[in-house]
DNA sequence: TCGAGTTACTTGACAATCTCAAATATCCGG
DNA sequence: CCGGATATTTGAGATTGTCAAGTAACTCGA
């Protein structure tokens, strides 16, 4: 039971919680910013690193393929992404960033600042000491 | 620029990145877990801790009032919330958690696993590095 | 090569979340 | 008491998400 948690993790998880507030807020922001929702930000930039198959991007979003198919419609609708045929398997749709897709995954990581700031905060010594932490808390 | 962070803070954005998504799933997982939505998890989960107005929900969770009527509906519905009378302001409706609410809610903070495993990996020390980087990093 | 079973995507129905604008009730200051 | 602000609700509409069903295409064994 998380009530039998150390004070020390206990804080530990409280901190995290404020962690991922503010970094969910942050991305929020900067996806309207270009006036995508989050859901959209997210497929974008996921598609900016490779092109890949819908359901490729339902696996990675863990959500039903269906639920892709809506979000890429509206990326393709606004020329960010277009529908491909994967030649291997014409069963397959390969959705991939078109130029101006790719230009506005690259301004949107731009304008992801989350902690950028935070981050100055802490030496690199520190920084260095906190990735491995991180690291270590995911395994492997 | 994001792009002109270091390498090292670009690792440990990455890696909070990883952080948040892992916490994301299983706040829903546990949600789930109580038939209850994401949505409905924080707003119950906030009320726990206090009964609050409306109004005051909705600045915690950064939405709009009439968002909040809609998630506290369900809620009231399920017989976990209720709505009261501020007895300062008639305006002012007080959502406060029935005692089976509470229970849930508590029920809720304790199937909420998240790092509590990962937190094992970590010696006592490297918890107390851990809390003090994020303490630092999220300021104040 | 044929056919059964699987896989990829889409469609349609429906629920929940969210925003915005408008309506209602109440409060507050002059 | 009146006019303006505040708290909540309602209704319209977009998006995200699920599930079930449908279509097209692949795979593998007989």
């Amino acid at each position: 039971m998380a009530s039998r948690m150390d004070p020390l993790s206990l804080e530990v998880v409280e901190l995290i919680g404020t962690v991922v507030g503010r970094y969910y807020e942050e991305y929020e922001r900067a996806a309207a910013e270009h006036s995508l929702t989050g859901a959209q930000a997210r497929v974008l930039g996921l598609l900016s690193l490779e092109p890949m198959p819908m359901r490729r991007i339902a696996q990675k979003l863990k959500c039903e393929p269906s639920n892709i198919t809506g979000i890429v419609d509206r990326l393709e609708a606004r020329g960010l992404v277009e529908r491909r045929p994967d030649p291997a398997d014409r069963r397959v749709k390969l959705a991939a960033p078109t130029p101006d897709g790719l230009t506005t995954a690259t301004h949107l990581r731009d304008s992801l600042n989350f902690a950028r700031e935070p981050l100055a905060e802490l030496s690199a010594d520190e920084r260095r000491v906190l990735r491995d932490l991180l690291q270590r808390m995911l395994g492997s």
